[in-house]
DNA sequence: CTTAATGCAAAATCTTTGCATGAAC
DNA sequence: GTTCATGCAAAGATTTTGCATTAAG
């Protein structure tokens, strides 16, 4: 090996396509959806390229993951400045970054008193947005 | 219906092992697991009893679920108290409920501020607990 | 006796892997 | 010319469903 000893990275029109489509869609999506979105537009992708990508970006971290309340796995571009939180519509997919600092506090107090480390935290918030709350009433708040 | 109209609740004895068998497991616990345990009890049930029970069990707010890293549900008897949030150790499965007051109160001012309704919050957090700290340095803190 | 619970096997998902072909360096 | 990426099909894994049998009210 004379080059990069890792960071074996080779660009591929696969790659930048899925890039470009998860950077399209706003909010979080699916492999699935993505692979779809993908073929809709006319790009010749496999499924499995799309999964391998994606895990790829997962592990370079440059992509933020969900999960859906199926299980399925929601990928997002990180926004460069580290990590976010979002507040998702359950009906429209509608997602908002929200301001998590107390969180992100109230979380580093958690671990400095309890005395863990290298603690990670996944913060999900699921609702229904004013514009979807029109005929559904079924899940109630758990708070 | 001249009785509980809905609460159809049989008690059986394979629901009452699953019950028994989800407190005496300390921390979060598999369905698959959980199976497992029962079986190994000696407790005739079938796996799909276990999901079947567990579900019930989740729709009437009895236990708590989080997802670990696989996307597999999680199980864990809810403090009878509301829901908690808990601080996992990723090496011993050492679980700690954590006062999650500060979190609550963000959730629901979020909530109010946005503009969202029916908001569900999910927080988790893994790390390392000082017992485990010895010897493995693998996951870095991505806060 | 009527209604619901059980459990086996099969189905339904989402995701990963084996392997031959083709593209990138 | 090597080495890595692609993609199909098949395998893996977790959870759900169909249906006949059994148990509870």
């Amino acid at each position: 090996m004379h080059e990069t000893a890792r960071g074996e990275w080779r660009p591929t029109p696969q790659r930048a396509a899925v890039l470009e489509a998860l950077r399209a869609a706003d909010g979080f999506i699916s492999a699935q959806a993505l692979h779809a979105a993908l073929v809709a537009d006319g790009v010749t992708v496999g499924l499995t390229t799309v999964y391998r990508t994606l895990r790829l970006l997962e592990t370079a971290g440059h992509v933020d993951v969900v999960r859906d309340s199926d299980g399925e796995r929601l990928y997002r571009p990180r926004p460069d400045d580290g990590h976010r939180h979002y507040l998702v519509c359950r009906e429209c997919g509608l997602s908002l970054a929200v301001d998590a600092e107390e969180v992100e506090r109230w979380v580093t107090r958690i671990q400095r008193d309890i005395g863990f480390h290298a603690v990670n935290h996944t913060v999900e918030l699921t609702g229904v947005c004013d514009g979807c709350l029109s005929g559904q009433a079924d899940r109630r708040p758990d708070s």
